[in-house]
DNA sequence: CTCTTTACTTATCATTTGACAATCAAATCG
DNA sequence: CGATTTGATTGTCAAATGATAAGTAAAGAG
């Protein structure tokens, strides 16, 4: 197999997936909130809890940037700090009831627009999709392959 | 085939996609330019020439805003403009000599990287990947498919 | 030939974001 | 125990980004 194709193939497909997921996502970003806060109230919506230190790295920012992000949201209502009890200088972060009410909304936003997407899509597409995706999931990106 | 399900395994293979293109596209970017400005010469060196509003659109990004960061980017010497015959309002826009160099030198490192992730991947596992690209790409993504 | 629309530019402004230095308290190491 | 490391906070700064208003010139419509 020629890797050059291949990279370009799969270069391809990456810009299309960002591309998809930027319009499926478009607009569901409740306006009190910036892009980098709604990115990080994703990664605690199906993390939690999390600590400030596992946001920092899952999002690519330094500590003090994180904290003062979460200071924000948390003076939103729309994340909770807690004490960790094995080691109290670590917090544990999750939605607040507001925030949990905010991302299921904007998460149903999302599903309705990709259910959209792939309506007229028969079962055995879908089974074949859903094979496609555990193989590069499994052979590919694989979380927490290393580098 | 349940389809809430469905909708999370996609999410998370999004989330993938995402975390694995920052992975290997990261440090590619030079130092002279910031993140969005690398955002766009990737787009131009992928689908030149392009107009000033087709990078608009494909970019999320107004006509002012594009049109200030394309002028940065011909200041640095990284790209050119040129007049279009048909419709003088309009200009082509191509990486210049130095544009195609530094785009040249980032892609070779990101597919290095790539190379580097699926050198343990065995010939038919390549073909099996291929074939679920193919999939992805035709059944969910396809791009220019309407929202 | 006007009127309108399209493609793009310039200027300006507020907000967001990223980076850094300094600090603090709890945990851990020697 | 003291020294160092870790997890987090605060404050400050500059740069990047997004948004808007206003303007120009060419193209197209009536």
């Amino acid at each position: 197999m020629d890797n050059k194709a291949f990279f370009h193939k799969f270069v391809a497909f990456t810009t299309a997936v960002h591309q998809m997921t930027h319009e499926i996502t478009k607009g569901v970003k409740s306006d009190v909130i910036t892009p980098v806060q709604y990115s990080i109230l994703e990664y605690i919506a199906v993390s939690q809890p999390v600590t400030l230190s596992q946001i920092s790295d899952c999002q690519h920012m330094s500590m003090p940037n994180t904290s003062r992000e979460l200071k924000k949201l948390s003076e939103k209502n729309l994340c909770e700090k807690f004490a960790v009890a094995e080691d109290r200088r670590k917090q544990f972060i999750r939605l607040s009831k507001d925030g949990e009410a905010m991302m299921n909304e904007a998460f149903k936003h999302i599903e309705t627009r990709f259910l959209q997407r792939i309506k007229d899509v028969s079962e055995e597409e879908l089974e074949e999709i859903d094979r496609a995706l555990d193989v590069l999931n499994t052979k590919v990106f694989h979380s927490g392959k290393s580098l």
